[in-house]
Order: C-alpha cells, then structure tokens, then sequence
DNA sequence: GCAAAAGTATGATTTATATCATATTTTATG
DNA sequence: CATAAAATATGATATAAATCATACTTTTGC
C-alpha cells in the first residue's frame, strides 16, 4: 500500500549488504508497506515469516514478562533491519515490534532471506557482525543491571540514544519517547526513572521539556557510569 | 604441547561446520594447548588474536564492573567455540576466559579463521545462527534482572546448567562450581545467593552436598520463574 | 469539542536485597 | 604437614528502589 516507491534499493541493510546483480530480485520480492503508530510489525510468539527493513519512523522491538511487565530491548530507526532476533533455532519471534510512529518498511520473505544470504556471503557475514555488536551491547546491559544503580542506567539510557539517534539543532535527543518507554528501556519502573531524571535536571545535566531531553553534560553522564 | 593429537578433526565447532577438504587447512593452522585451573585462556582488554575450541575441560567466560564486582556471562565446555564474543567491530575481547579445571583447546589465529568462514558460508552460517541464539539467551536474562527476583533467578540459573552440564547417575548437575561463580551468573551476590539455594534446599526442591547439586522438584524450579 | 484514556508528577510505605560483620570449614601451596 | 588463602555459613543492618496512592495534564478517538 504505497504511493511511489520509497525503496531505492540502496538504503537498507538487506541493499547495503548484497551483490549489486542481485538487487533485481530483492525488488522482485520486496513488500513496502505502511503502518500507523501503535500498530505492530510482528509480536512475539509469532512464527518467523520474514525479515523487515525500516526506511521511515521509530520502532521500538520489546517483550512482555508476564502479563503486565514489558521490557524494550531496543529502539530502530530507517536503515535498520528489525526481526533478526527470531532468526534462531525456535523460528518464533521472540520479541514485538511495534511503531512509535507512521512507519514505512520493507518485508522480505523468509525463504527469499534465506536464499540471499546463501548467495551473499557479505551478507551473511554482516549480519553476523550485528549479531556480535548486539550480542556484546547485550551482555554489557546485564552487567549494568546487575551493578549498577538506577541513576547510572538512566545516564547509560540517555547515552545511547543520543549515539544512536543524535540530537537536532535544539540540541535534543533526536527520538520522542514517553517516560514509561524510557523506564521500560532502562530497567526501571516509571516512577523511579522519573525521579532520577529529575535529579538529573535539579543537577543541571539534563534539560527536559515535554517529551525533549538534552544532554547538557555529557561528561558528568559518563562519570556516573564510571 | 601435547602428546598424542587429542584433536580428532571432528568435535569441535569449527570441524564440525567445514567443509571436508578445508580439513587439512586447519590441521595446518591449529594449535593445541593445555592450560591449568584457574589460569586465563585471554582476558577482557586484549585484542583479539584468535578463536579458541575446547576438546576439554570447562571455562568461565566473565567480565568485571568496576574493579571489584564481576559477572559470569558463560560457562563453556567440550566441542564448545569461544572467543567469538570478541568478533565485533571493536577488535578486543569484551570478556575473559578462565580454566575451571585443567583445560585442553585448540587456538586458531584470526586471519585462517576468516578466511575459513569466506570459504565455508555454513561455517559464517553456524556461527551467524549461534550469535542468535545467545542474542536471544542474552535478552531473557536482562528481562529476568529486570522483573525477577533472586530467587527465581537462581532456579533459572540451576535449570540452564542442568539443561546444558547434564547429570551424573547421581543425580547431580554435571559441573563443579564455588557458590560465589554461582552467584556471579545469577547476578547476585554470594550472600544472598546462598540464602535462596538455602531457602530451595529446605522446600525439598534441591539437594546439596558440597559443591554438588541436584534438582529434585524440576517443575517447581520452572514454577517459580512462571 | 468532549469524554476517555494515556501520560505525568509526587509523596508515603514497604520490601527485597546488598552490605557489613564474624566464625567456621575446606582447599591450595611452599 | 602446616599455614595461608579461599570458600562457606549466618545473623544484623542499611538502603535503594518497587509499590501504592492520588491528583493533575495532555493526547487520542468518536
């Protein structure tokens, strides 16, 4: 369901990262496709069907633990390739993805993945590199929740998402979340998040309005994660 | 230095996922080692050098926060590849590596391991797929920090050495471990810890005899994880 | 444009778990 | 074998952060 096409063949990291002669067959088998923010790509559970390529919008990837606790494993943007996670052995996601706004993408069938990564090694090897970066940031989290506080975890938080998606002329973080997204990322629950945030503001290191956060320190972020 | 060539170019992951004519390359290229408890196979910091395979023995893959507190992040054993967590875009290994008893391995330098997986896609494959795996492993345990309490995580930590260790006729899990490693992988500390698996040991659910263990109520472990 | 829902903001209370302290037992090592 | 070092065991205390409670504000949908 799109006007044009936004896909440019070149963009995305399935493009990015595979032959150019084999680029007529990614169009031959691509699906774009729009959905509206709140709507879901895939939710865990789901069997594996395909991979997906963002060009447009946020998506956050989460997963629920029992019925009302939900933790956000990671947030992408255009460029990204989202459901790589279900790629393991159990070919069920194991993860949700949902738009944090309209968002545009790409849907790749599962076994036309498959068969290009067969015929792409580059491929292959690239996203085992994803894998390798994911797995290292991963485990870099555990360790994070295991020792340190709250207030670290939010200064990591705010951190990376400056790195990841930069900060505008304003000098905010370039991604709208709510607060509760925000704790549901750094391991928190909503009402501690806020408050150290808030100190954090008290503290001149951060500068909050609406839904904007600036990083006025960086520096002092860093410290408090040692 | 090794007697005899313990390394039968079969068992280990590397092996395993070769094409047969790229054995010989890797007799060429493999180096067996034996190292002795508690010494370190490479250590968080280093560059990575190589891959290592283990014919024998168990190794803790770990890491500090800070200079006191550390985590475990893995426990390897037998036909078990490790090193691959190093394979980022960062060239250092994020974690160490440490003999839990005498240790036999074959060390494979950085530049024949990439170019075997240039040659073997499986090869680039298998190592694409297990990243994924341990992704997903990785994701479930931050969720577990986050919305589980000690408790739970302990007879989450017993059940997965169970389900990777095995166990002997006795009934005990298949790997010797000092209470304070156990808590390092449960994200705990050694007190607390000790508490629950005391706590465990009282509802008849565990059996501990020194360093052994054995799980004797499986279905109340999972219950307790939900 | 209004009602309902979602998100924000804070104070009070509880609780899980880390930290501290100390004694005992087991294991390693010259 | 002796002595040091590491691991085990357990009680007491402190504290960070979750939970509960409630009010206000903004956003969303009909």
């Amino acid at each position: 369901m799109k006007k044009g096409n936004l896909c440019n063949l070149k963009s995305c990291f399935l493009c990015r990262n595979c032959l150019k002669h084999w680029l007529p067959a990614i169009e031959a088998n691509k699906q774009n496709l729009v959905i509206k923010k709140g709507q879901k790509i895939f939710e865990e559970g789901d069997p594996v069907k395909g991979i997906y390529f963002l060009f447009k919008g946020r998506v956050k990837v989460h997963r629920k633990w029992g019925d009302e606790k939900q933790l956000i494993l990671h947030f992408a943007q255009e460029g990204d390739i989202i459901g790589y996670r279900g790629l393991g052995n159990q070919k069920l996601y194991p993860v949700s993805a949902t738009a944090l706004e309209e968002v545009t993408f790409c849907f790749i069938d599962i076994a036309f993945f498959e068969t290009s990564l067969q015929i792409n090694p580059r491929l292959t090897y690239a996203l085992m590199q994803l894998y390798a970066n994911e797995l290292q940031l991963a485990e870099r989290r555990i360790g994070n929740l295991v020792h340190l506080d709250v207030k670290a975890r939010v200064a990591e938080t705010l951190l990376m998402l400056k790195k990841d998606f930069g900060q505008n002329k304003e000098g905010n973080i370039n991604i709208t979340l709510t607060k509760q997204d925000l704790a549901s990322y750094a391991g928190t629950t909503y009402e501690t998040f806020f408050r150290m945030i808030t100190e954090l503001e008290k503290e001149k290191i951060v500068l909050l309005s609406g839904k904007d956060i600036a990083i006025l320190k960086e520096a002092k972020l860093e410290k408090l994660i040692e």
